[in-house]
DNA sequence: AGCGGGGCCGCAATCGTTTGCGTTGTGATG
DNA sequence: CATCACAACGCAAACGATTGCGGCCCCGCT
């Protein structure tokens, strides 16, 4: 004989609870916030709780969101979800957040500044507590606005001029100066930057680091060998460097943005009967995934993706608990990944 | 002179519109929804419809959401977000969704059964009104629980046993049977099957497209010949791989469940100084990002991502908008692409 | 003039929680 | 025995929107 058992379409309530266990909706709500449980005496609490798990109850987040104005949510803003650097990443993020209680929301805003006010409207309307931010400009109106409206916040990868805000990345300097130090070793006196876009902190934080990193060396940093891409992407990075070779500029070696830049590369060199590394070395910039397995594996200078994704979620939930906290950055060691790419000039 | 402005710190509420406007609130609510702007006076609405852009009025969704028991939201159920394959596929339903006035949260489950329960029940809490999986296994007890409970979704790449589901896939049958034929045309008679894990769909349509594919082409299959995966991944694909070759099994070519079966493929020819396309020629399916550049790049079988993401946002909608439909399947005609992975047997 | 019928709009309940405040009951104290 | 403190709990008002129902007014008809 089965138990005849009372299907209800809708899901269980506090209500539903406190009813079974004798007791008030609010008293009920006091016994599963381990927050308030002190206020209600022990004995009822376990009625409650006993109640609530055998009917299985589970709080309705979009009511107690209208009522606390928290959401227990965060936003992740990305530029690109396509870009490899970002899943791991994001990863590293909810890694963090979900222990903690919290979940991330993902938003894509195609490197769009429209896109990206609207997308951002859309998280804080939905009561989301905090903002990762991978999207940053050096100028970015937006983000003065969020936080000047108090809206807490880090940045991953990026900073935004006159703002002082908690961000994560690699460590920039570090990184260049190990690509630049391993070409100069390999006996490459004209080395090429490709660079990243200027209107973004890490472009310029790079291509300043390449100019040091020559000097370093003990090599002339020719103006006449940076050129600047419009986009961290494949197709840039190629733009930029057929500019390079049609410039007639000499140079045996290039170091890169990013890794998709320097896959761009690769591109041109086909088009033109290039060979990697014999007639020009090129080093990127992240190592992104399968790098190993391309023609020729690219060298690069890998950052710990995953662990700025950890880092990044780590100072939100700081500065959610104390937004007084005075801002901190972290910046992560990065190493470099020495491949085919690479190889003393011919 | 400014203007003297009242600050708020909190944003404008339907009640201030309502104010504003000198009308009732439920007034201002029905002006503002196109649905029911009709019971309203023009000129009436008109005003409300002022009102609320002069104070930047943005509806609360949480509340509206309580109320309303609907939510605009629609989940992505999706196993790794590091899989290149997924994030195209994210961009096409999202491409979709957003003019359509839905928005989308998309959780990861790491292809872990408990994660993913939980990840779905935060979502159902959030009173998402679809779910677009893409995580389905032919034995799933959480979709089957979830169809029955109502919850609307469509599948994606993959299916579920006995359960009639909207769903949206390239054609598998039609990619291998490409990718055979090229193989065949090349001169190959003995290839081999690194099939992906018999528990999903996609793994056991692939393999059942292999055996027709050799017999339609006149070659024999041998069972010897197929080794399954246990995840489409790189590191599986080798270890298929080795084993395969462990074996003594002769074979000049293999056809990949995937691309990330195929890459781990590549690691193998390395440890055993094989080289492709010479010993061994391999092709993929999938088409991620970057096979082009691969060494050598990987001929494979391109299934139209973006599309794949549109047709089951799209299919998603017909069914929120008219549950009765009969469930509709999508498949998608998927091309070959050829590089320098496959060459004719030595 | 009386009556019926729309067109517009307001009233108030509701969604499921949280929380300030008031009430009750108990034990301890003067 | 009156009083007080305090623990434990209930009451009811929020949070911000949506929506069935009913009231009002005005118009047209007989």
């Amino acid at each position: 004989m089965t138990e005849p058992k009372v299907v209800r379409m809708t899901a269980p309530t506090l209500r539903d609870v406190a009813q079974l266990a004798g007791v008030h909706p609010a008293t009920a709500s006091r016994a599963l916030n381990p927050q308030t449980r002190p206020l209600v005496n022990a004995d009822t609490a376990r009625k409650v709780l006993r109640a609530a798990e055998s009917i299985g109850y589970q709080p309705n987040p979009i009511a107690r969101s209208l009522k606390t104005a928290r959401s227990s949510t965060v936003g992740l803003v990305i530029p690109d979800l396509t870009n490899p650097l970002f899943p791991p990443i994001v990863r590293g993020i909810e890694d963090v957040l979900t222990p903690a209680g919290y979940n991330a929301w993902i938003v894509n805003t195609d490197n769009d500044p429209g896109r990206e006010e609207t997308q951002v409207e859309s998280l804080r309307s939905r009561q989301v507590e905090g903002l990762i931010v991978a999207t940053a400009r050096r100028e970015h109106p937006l983000l003065q606005r969020l936080h000047q409206s108090g809206v807490r916040m880090v940045l991953v990868n990026r900073r935004v001029d006159g703002l002082e805000l908690p961000s994560v990345a690699a460590d920039d300097d570090a990184g260049i100066a190990m690509a630049v130090a391993h070409l100069a070793e390999l006996g490459h006196t004209r080395i090429a930057h490709l660079a990243g876009p200027q209107q973004t902190s890490t472009g310029v934080a790079r291509a300043r680091a390449f100019r040091h990193a020559m000097i370093d060396n003990g090599l002339t940093d020719d103006p006449a060998l940076t050129v600047e891409c419009g986009y961290w992407s494949e197709s840039e990075g190629a733009q930029a460097l057929r500019k390079l070779l049609d410039s007639g500029a000499r140079f045996t070696a290039v170091v890169a943005g990013n890794d998709l830049i320097a896959l761009g590369c690769y591109d041109v060199f086909a088009e033109r009967g290039l060979t990697c590394p014999d007639d020009i070395s090129v080093v990127g910039f992240n190592e992104m995934p399968f790098l190993d397995k391309m023609r020729p594996p690219l060298t690069t200078v890998a950052i710990p993706h995953y662990e700025i994704g950890v880092e990044s979620a780590r100072l939100l939930l700081d500065t959610l608990e104390d937004p007084e906290r005075h801002p901190r950055s972290v910046l992560l060691a990065p190493s470099l990944v020495v491949r085919a790419s690479t190889a003393p000039p011919k």
